[in-house]
DNA sequence: GTGAAAGCGCTAACAA
DNA sequence: TTGTTAGCGCTTTCAC
């Protein structure tokens, strides 16, 4: 058989091994060997195995460039988001990137800072990589949607996730934002809960308006007699000012935080009044788990997961890339996940 | 001058924009036109100037394949991490993709799943792509170091980060562990803290063994009279349970927790016995800084920021691309961020 | 100042 | 069953 020191004696400089290298020591064309390794029908059993076994035992790794170029198409998804950090996207990178491996995928991971402008250029990166596929998390900022119009001409399809844009051009992938609202209203209402302090965030996001009008219109049909009070915070920072002064004014049965940084900021406040959970007040958020997770009791929330999201993500760019093209807005469905704070 | 559908017109096929288009339109050698995208001097002004008009409006983009190809380097960086969710390396990405971002890399992210099986795959993918570097966590289980060797021969150059292997062949960047643990039990002994659980992660861990190390040195050498009492927890629910049993046996003036998830299961058990912090009990962290952010008041914190290390990891791993080979290990250093628990 | 030509490593007709 | 050939889009000598 072949030895290392035998082959590379062959070709004594630098030697990287490709179907060259194996195809001038086996005296056959570069076409067979790169047949015999994809296994081609019309390749004698004995050449397979010839080819093979010089390939492994140089280790030969195809170049990703070369085929990349031939065929104009690679194995990698490009996902633009605002930040990696914070509570959100990296779960849903982790999700994605368990999903994309496993269907022969690599994640080009690129931050936007919310900057339009980043975006673009980064749009720009990913259609120069010629990316099977893109994922984008809009940035907030975002209005002019042509840098996408022209990702999606050049062949490479885009999906939107989490933060998307009004438009029905293209597919969008995100949480039911309603049915959260919903299942959060609908859980407090079982749970008894009358005098309630709800904390939104931004009533500019979509994500915000969506919750909040399936949260008051649930109550207002199966629950009219609640007491509802919708506050509005910004940062973590404001919920925890809001909440403190909403608590000691009246007495609550219950927080509702439609997020994590809300719920952080509501929880300090609760924290500071030193109030018993659930026996003083009940809590309840629309959460990844994470934050949740770190008190004591643990704070009962409704799973909207970034893992989850990933995974459908991917699912819907899959299809997109075998031109199945669907079309429209497609939800990850929110559950009840019960600990001990209602 | 021109227009796109003059442009168009003329290869009216799919035409991806490429130099031979452009090359074509203008009655110009291909390598012309590459040299004047690339400014040569050779070129004559006007001419540089009819190319980057026509380019600008078909809007070019080179193919990076072909130059990847050419160049047989590419300007994207492998990053490996044992999973991307969690307390820590979302938060190391995020720092590293901001920094190769300005040095124009771009990231490709892969998970092990502290799987070294699934993390050699994922090296062999790097080197199938050329990857200018790699970054690497090491999966606990890793302990075969060929992989990495057969990637360094391959000449992208390998930097461990975080997770490190004991072997000195490798450029590392780390936290500061000793001086994380030194400065952890000089900040306790500093605010006159006297009887300390201390808990800590596995002692398998050289992690682990590193900060206890340091801070047990420190507190025999500085404060040889302080009572402490060192535990150590392999998970939020062990940490919990250690805690919680330690603080209804005896009363203690201070936790110290050496990581994240030892301290949020360390502040369940607080908040479960309802001590006041930092009257009844006083507490400090070494953390990347969210967790500490949830408490009221916020828990004070030797900053182990993964930010920082993804930007001092860049740094390092720039250095091995161009061929200055640092050597050993670099250590980002730890500082005290001071909040209210103590 | 510009062009011709070779070639990076691979795939896929088309020949033989 | 195997070989020949023609590129994919770009960079880079080397000529003119």
């Amino acid at each position: 058989m072949f030895s290392v020191d035998n082959f590379f004696s062959f070709s004594p400089m630098k030697s990287r091994s490709t179907l060259k290298h194996i195809a001038e020591h086996l005296h056959l064309s570069i076409s067979t060997v790169s047949r015999a390794l994809k296994d081609h029908p019309d390749i004698a059993a004995h050449t397979k195995q010839k080819v093979r076994e010089l390939a492994e035992l140089i280790e030969y790794e195809p170049n990703a460039f070369a085929i990349q170029l031939r065929t104009n198409a690679s194995k990698v998804i490009g996902v633009i988001v605002p930040e990696i950090s914070g509570y959100f996207y990296h779960a849903f990178i982790a999700g994605l990137e368990d999903e994309a491996r496993s269907w022969g995928y690599s994640l080009m991971i690129l931050q936007s800072g919310n900057d339009p402008e980043t975006e673009s250029a980064n749009l720009r990166l990913c259609r120069m990589n010629r990316a099977a596929g893109i994922l984008v998390a809009a940035a907030s900022g975002t209005t002019d949607l042509s840098p996408f119009d022209r990702t999606d001409a050049a062949g490479i399809p885009v999906v939107f996730f989490d933060k998307v844009p009004e438009s029905r051009q293209f597919p969008k992938v995100s949480m039911a934002d309603a049915e959260a609202g919903f299942l959060s209203a609908d859980t407090l209402i079982s749970k008894g809960r009358k005098n309630i302090l709800a904390l939104f965030g931004d009533h500019a996001l979509s994500i915000t308006r969506k919750r909040l009008k399936a949260f008051q219109g649930t109550f207002q049909r199966h629950a009219p007699d609640s007491r509802l009070t919708i506050r509005h915070a910004r940062s973590q920072q404001e919920s925890r000012q809001i909440t403190f002064d909403a608590i000691c004014l009246e007495e609550y049965d219950a927080v509702f935080a439609m997020s994590d940084e809300i719920l952080a900021g509501a929880m300090k406040a609760i924290l500071q009044r030193r109030l018993r959970i659930p026996d003083d007040i009940g809590v309840l958020a629309i959460s990844t788990g994470l934050i949740p997770s770190l008190y004591e009791p643990e704070i009962s929330y409704i799973e909207t997961s970034g893992e989850k999201l990933g995974k459908r993500s991917f699912e819907i760019l899959h299809k997109c890339m075998s031109k199945a093209a669907p079309h429209g807005e497609f939800l990850v469905p929110a559950t009840f996940i019960e600990k001990g704070s209602l």
